[in-house]
DNA sequence: TAGGCCATCTGGTCCT
DNA sequence: AGGACCAGATGGCCTA
């Protein structure tokens, strides 16, 4: 999504004043010798003879450096504009990494209607819940295996057993089978897996969208 | 219009 | 030093 902001940094970085200078202090062009002046790591005359050397040198060379002062802040404040600058792309590459990750999430989980998009925090807790309902199938399905037919439950085990809310082995921070992990049961005939559009189901998709007390993870 | 959701900016902290 | 991560602030968009 194109913003303002990004506008704004884009007019920033192509601003007509940029010049030589600005370009040395964006690291865009490489500096001209080994650092004159206070830079760390830079030469300090330690006798006056070589500074006095230094300095005649310094005047067949060139002009004198300008004096550091007004210019020199704004330089320094180009220079935290453009790390800003960068930062904030880098911000915004890893918000949209996680927010990639956060579609590949939606993408497997079932919904209903199919393009219902889930909020983000939504999508989170469904996930959660998701996960231990998935975990909770697989645990009966050993514990029942052994059974025969007969004393199954009629609509199976996953319908009537394990999608059962608030069971005594759901998630510590979770007992509903939902995005909204509500304490209250509200959803018990639910097919992870592969809701279809029996009026339950309808229910129970329209419902999870709505708010709940204890609405948290 | 209030509230929810979201994207972005920003400064601080931690890590490599 | 620079990048990753985080949380708070801000403003836009949408819906009830």
């Amino acid at each position: 999504m194109y913003v303002k902001s990004e506008y704004k940094e884009e007019k920033a970085l192509l601003s007509p004043t940029t010049s030589s200078e600005e370009e040395d202090e964006l690291g865009l062009r490489r500096p001209r010798r080994a650092q004159e002046g206070s830079e760390p790591g830079s030469f300090q005359p330690s006798d006056s003879k070589q500074a006095a050397g230094r300095l005649r040198m310094e005047s067949k060379r060139r002009p004198a450096r300008a004096p550091r002062g007004p210019k020199n802040s704004e330089n320094v404040q180009r220079i935290k504009k453009s790390r800003r600058v960068k930062a904030n792309n880098r911000e915004r590459n890893r918000m949209h990494n996680l927010n990639s990750a956060l579609d590949s999430l939606r993408e497997v989980l079932p919904t209903f209607p199919e393009d219902a998009k889930l909020t983000k925090i939504e999508t989170l807790r469904f996930a959660h819940n998701y996960i231990w309902a998935l975990s909770e199938t697989l645990r009966l399905a050993d514990q029942l295996s052994g059974l025969p037919a007969s004393l199954l439950p009629p609509g199976g085990f996953l319908q009537d057993t394990m999608l059962s809310p608030g069971s005594a082995d759901s998630p510590p921070s979770s007992s509903a089978w939902s995005c909204t992990a509500s304490p209250s049961p509200s959803y018990s005939t639910l097919s992870p897996a592969s809701p279809t559009s029996s009026t339950s189901d309808i229910d129970y998709w329209q419902s999870y969208a709505q708010p709940r007390a204890n609405d948290f993870i």
